[in-house]
DNA sequence: GATGAATGAGTATTCATTCAT
DNA sequence: TATGAATGAATACTCATTCAT
């Protein structure tokens, strides 16, 4: 691929993104995104077999990014405090679901388009789809749990599905009220505390 | 209308919230939907000014029977355990949001119709364009405290909103797994235990 | 037929014919056609077999009622002045144009239509399948001229076109023109003075 | 444009005029117009944003050809005869019209249609939405008329509208038989000739 | 590599017509 | 006789994709 190609190529993805997280798949026009990426429309063929594999190569490339960010995460423990460490982990959650979060709602809404990327895409070795900020939570937590510094009698697994339900909620509520042309206020900050004092070592 | 239209009319109803689930707005065509309704396309228009009416209508149709689920449940206050009633509560959410989810997802990645369906809708009081169980979960919450089973010193917004996103998360998880043909098993009991924690007035 | 019946033909015969003159042929929807006359749009199909033939008996109607009044105006021939005579034939072709031409109208631009609507219907024994002012025109001429009021040797037919073709003229120009949301001003007298000059007998 | 688009773009504006002129405006599919111009349906959509526009240009297409074959003619005063001018005259006219009229015919019973053209069109200076016969007509007579080829005592005018009535009313009356199937005998020299002697100045 | 013209299958919607009541 | 619900063929228009240049 010479380098012009690759330029126009990145350029694609970039234009694609921006493309399908305004207006979903379906509605995303090629003729759009060609023009967001200020070439032909011949030009998507020339470096992606269709629109679906475009639509994909866009959506690996967001997440792809994401999982970076994430999974030094674990490494938190011990420093600072647990509040604060997990004030931080909501914020970043929040970044990464509002970066992934519009295309995979173009995706959830059409279950033949989810299909077919799934079924085509090269997957990990752990088979999962889609890097999900579960695991690197569920890591640090239980990482404090060893220190003592979050109560060891609650499941790992379990207390990183409700801290991580906060951010992804969060995000996805104010992605309806927005498309709806209304706002949101969601105190994420709020509901973790809450959450927090069900973590919290017994004071004994 | 006569009888045989009104029966005609829910039929497409039906039909309508499970294509648009299914497919999401853009790709539901009307063809579809007439077929899973028995009845011919032209049908739909004697019924609906347009797709966008029937989706309206539609969604309209499951938000209101969910409402009238909903509305009732702050009374069980003092009744059983909270625990109990909390996990009750989470699902009747969860079938809510699985009943709503799909159209409001299909709505979501479509910022156009998601705008003209809300403005021109006539709104509730509140404004409200969606029932949503917040508010239900924290007036329960909030009769919890007054009868001291619940620590008064949380917000019960907060709570409530940690809570909602335990199902929320859950149900949206669980459609983006099937959705891609994987199957994405969620413990939200033991989720609802950690925010219980919390909640738990102290055993002084 | 009973009365009711022959009532409700009659309205839906000046309802087709308002709706097809304001609309054109195509344009006109039986919906509206019915909306028209208080009526339901299957109840057009008990009083005539289709569009088509709605659309003949109402420009049949309109036709033949121009007829009557036109048939008599030879007899005008030696009565007041050439001149007035011929004012008043042009206010009254002027007056039937209006009143067929938007009819015709409808019917010369959808070749289908008219050549479906002449070959079913009856014709007249001479076959002209439209009453034309240019018989009686050229009838009262040739009497004038038998009275020495008009040249003899001009040919009463071509006057007679030369004569028709300003109401003609006159009444197109104005359709064309309202269509287009403009107003032409027309002077018919004027050029009708102009044919006069040509028509009078040499003062000799 | 590339060459072949300009081709392309020209076939189609000579379909449109051919099928809008036999099947009038609404009658007339852009399927048929397609076939007719031998490219696909979606290549009409290509050169122009509807159907709207595309008889828009046919229509004017035809027009324009029409002005630049009349503007010359005033010129013609003071050579051979004013029959014979007049003669050659009447014979352009019926051409330009027999171009014109169908389309024109398609509009005018399109109230719609007309209005939205002619709102959105570019007018002339003047503000006419057509290139008419009559002013070059008038014209030429008044340039007759200082001849001393023309009665002086005729307003220009009115004689124009007498002569350009004739041509026009020829040609839309057969085109109203040839709707019908039939053929109309029209003697278009003949109601010259009725015209002409009262234009020809007094042999004193 | 890139362009833009062309394609044709597919979409929502309209409307004359039929039919059960 | 009249109604209005239902039909289904037809229509203008869209858009992912192909292809000649």
């Amino acid at each position: 691929m010479t380098e012009r190609g690759e330029a126009t190529r990145q350029r694609l993805l970039d234009a694609a993104a921006a493309v399908f997280s305004e207006r979903g798949y379906a509605r995303a026009t090629t003729k759009e995104i060609a023009r967001a990426a200020a070439v032909s429309e011949g030009t998507i063929y020339r470096h992606f077999a269709d629109k679906k594999e475009l639509f994909g190569a866009a959506f690996i490339g967001r997440n792809a990014s994401n999982a970076v960010a994430i999974t030094g995460l674990p490494n938190l423990a011990g420093t600072k405090s647990v509040r604060e460490n997990l004030q931080f982990l909501m914020r970043a959650i929040e970044d990464i679901e509002a970066n992934v979060a519009p295309l995979q709602a173009a995706m959830s809404s059409d279950a033949e388009l989810a299909r077919s990327l799934f079924s085509e895409a090269p997957q990990g070795e752990g088979g999962a789809p889609r890097i999900t900020p579960l695991q690197p939570l569920a890591a640090y937590l239980a990482a404090e749990q060893k220190l003592g510094r979050v109560r060891a009698d609650v499941d790992a697994a379990d207390a990183a599905f409700a801290l991580f339900a906060i951010p992804f909620t969060a995000v996805t509520s104010r992605r309806l009220a927005r498309a709806a042309g209304l706002t949101a206020e969601v105190d994420m900050m709020g509901a973790l505390d809450v959450v927090l004092r069900g973590l919290e070592p017994s004071q004994a």
